[in-house]
RNA sequence: GCCCUCGUAGCUCAGUGGACAGAGCAGCGGACUUCUAAUCCGCGGGUCGCAGGUUCGAAUCCUGCCGAGGGUGCCA
């Protein structure tokens, strides 16, 4: 995996006074990225390569460092010789060395070597990475956390289907996504709010409130059918019923009559209980519940933006609609507010809704997990608010591709077919919250997924959340032998941390907030339970190479029970931001 | 028709301008008197959909084509 770091070299001037020195004793919190640092150094040499004549003068490009695939081109790399090299009509080569000449030392630099076609590859001092283990278990929870983010306001909005029925498999998807992304983004120093948007207004709403209405009449035994267009699934029948349980037949008005409202509402209110129990079984609780009905009201959001539409010239009527004129500002065409019927589209009332987020409540950002089927709705949404004079750039939209379910070879079609799995929450029963959000987030969310439920729940070996939640269980396993023997990582010298396994292990410690960092700028959560796999992978090999617990040697157990701390501590975190449980024994 | 996303090992997927393209699973062969073998070690496996182009360098960027999914003025 190759993640990079950037730096601009005209920024890095370095601090007056401030010496770097040799030392491994200098106070530096341990979720400092070392390759921000690193990228720092190089861009120092830059300049300071530039200021010697060394190298001609030129505007410093970023920097932009990588972690080679193979272990002998160092821990980072700069490709920076390379991208400049017909730039400043030198050889790569030498552009390198020029770097490495002016390279200044630090405490966690070993060594920097110049290798062809040009690369400058950068290598950490073992005694600084052991050094890490302790920092890193000093830190505990905090590793990785704070003032890294950009400290803003930040909404994600998330899941947000229809309360006209259960939540699918693909709302399982956005939950996952959504939810990790709050998290990390909260745990990097962001203000982050979680938001379900509810529609509780509009056409689907009426829809299911008719529907409910005919269940409810067949339970008192009128022949009342499913109106056009309505809800076959069984699951209203036993709202019906329930309702029908708690305030018997209150709601039941003469045969012809028009639904009392207070049922459809009743009912609304029914199916959201069930879609917050559902999400929290997988670890969702929202900060807030944002209801369209709201938006609606007289004097509400809706009113005051399409005002404001209509205030700036965007709004035109034609053929008995409303409608955006936003051709005129950069679309392909434009788009209805108010149909000919007078009710307001989705539309409409999801730009009052952003608009509401972005500049009534001042969130300074907006990030919203969509389905791939809400593409079409991006740009135009974009569009509305720059019309506004909200800031589209303070919208992001994270789409996420659509979901087949499987149990092996078969597809397991998504229809209402009776005794097929459908709901999330028949998923969860079945494969396990864990197991259910590790899967939902291992794909990126633009590709499409297929979630395998036979492979999900397999509590063997071909199963990834098994192999990283062992590994916890794994540590715990050994503390606990450690405390028998009386052992602790009390007064434990990191310097003793020199086998191969405990330095690959204290490196992937290392890569936690690059990985956030990443997570955090692509809104890519998928590299979450691909790192944890990789961390889970360099402790067992250590297991395998490295004996804890022995008290023939009381040292060398109590620096490896340092980096023992050290893992669990990073093991759990990654899996508390994915949502997901570290057992103590398995 | 047009727009968006995707196409990488038998399967599920990473990698989206750098060095001989990676992981897990599946397959084959090894390792438990030792802190949990839900583990580890080794082997085999790829014209990165196809064809051009840009670049010192392309799975990655551009163009065209093929294939899958989604969208496309009164569904959400």
């Amino acid at each position: 995996m190759v993640r990079r770091s950037r730096a601009r070299a005209a920024l890095l001037s370095p601090p007056p006074g401030r010496r770097y020195t040799r030392s491994w004793s200098r106070a530096r919190g341990a979720g400092e990225m070392i390759r921000d640092e690193f990228a720092n150094l190089v861009a120092r040499a830059l300049a300071s390569a530039q200021a010697a004549g060394d190298l001609p003068a030129f505007a410093a490009p970023e920097i932009d460092l990588q972690h080679p695939q193979r272990p002998e081109h160092g821990d980072y790399s700069a490709n920076l010789p390379l991208r400049i090299q017909s730039l400043v009509r030198m050889r790569a080569v030498d552009v390198a060395a020029a770097i490495q000449r002016h390279l200044p030392p630090h405490e966690a630099l070993a060594e920097a070597r110049v290798a062809p076609p040009g690369f400058l590859n950068l290598y950490l001092a073992p005694g600084w990475v052991a050094s890490q283990a302790e920092a890193i278990a000093r830190d505990g929870d905090g590793y990785a956390t704070g003032d890294r983010g950009g400290g803003e306001r930040v909404q994600v909005e998330y899941v947000s289907a229809n309360p006209t029925g259960p939540l699918h498999v693909g709302n399982g998807r956005g939950a996952a996504i959504g939810s990790t992304l709050a998290n990390v983004l909260r745990a990097r120093g962001d203000e982050v709010e979680e938001e379900y948007y509810i529609n509780d207004a509009g056409t689907q709403v009426a829809i299911f409130a008719r529907t409910l209405y005919a269940r409810y009449q067949q339970i008192f035994g009128r022949d009342a059918p499913i109106p056009e267009n309505g809800y076959p699934g069984e699951y209203i029948t036993g709202i019906a019923r329930r309702i029908r349980d708690e305030e018997g037949d209150r709601y039941l008005r003469p045969e012809g009559q028009e639904p009392d409202p207070g049922l459809g509402e009743r009912g609304i209110e029914l199916m959201l209980e069930e879609i917050r129990r559902d999400l929290e079984a997988i670890g969702v609780r929202y900060s807030n519940w944002y209801s369209e009905r709201a938006l609606q009201a007289e004097g509400g959001p809706y009113h005051t933006v399409l005002e404001r539409l209509r205030d700036r010239g965007h709004v035109v009527e034609r053929e008995g609609a409303v409608w955006f004129a936003s051709s005129e500002v950069g679309e392909e065409k434009d788009n209805v507010l108010i149909r000919s019927d007078g009710v307001p589209t989705y539309f409409a009332t999801d730009i009052a809704y952003h608009f509401d987020k972005l500049v009534t409540r001042g969130f300074d950002r907006s990030i919203d997990i969509w389905g791939a089927d809400h593409q079409g709705h991006v740009s135009r949404l974009k569009t509305a608010m720059r019309a506004l004079d909200a800031s589209p750039e303070a919208l992001d939209v994270v789409l996420y591709q659509l979901v087949t379910l499987r149990r092996g070879d078969r597809i397991v079609p998504l229809s209402k077919r009776a005794g097929e799995l459908v709901t999330l929450a028949d998923v969860v029963e079945e494969v396990g919250p864990d197991a259910t959000r590790f899967f939902f987030l291992l794909p990126s969310a633009g590709s499409a997924m297929d979630f395998d439920l036979e492979l999900a729940k397999r509590r063997s070996e071909e199963n990834p959340v098994y192999y990283v939640q062992y590994a916890h269980a794994r540590i715990r396993g050994i503390l606990d032998r450690a405390r028998e023997a009386g052992l602790s990582a009390a007064g434990a010298d990191a310097a003793l941390l020199v086998h191969g396994a405990e330095q690959t292990l204290v490196r992937k410690l290392l890569l936690l907030p690059e990985v956030l960092e990443t997570v955090a700028r692509e809104l890519a959560p998928h590299h979450l339970p691909h790192y944890a796999q990789e961390l889970a992978q360099a402790f067992h090999v250590f297991y395998t190479q490295c004996r804890v617990v022995d008290e023939e040697q009381p040292e060398l157990s109590r620096a490896r029970l340092l980096l023992l701390d050290a893992t669990r501590v990073v093991l759990a975190r990654t899996l508390g931001l994915m949502s997901i449980t570290a057992p103590d024994r398995m």
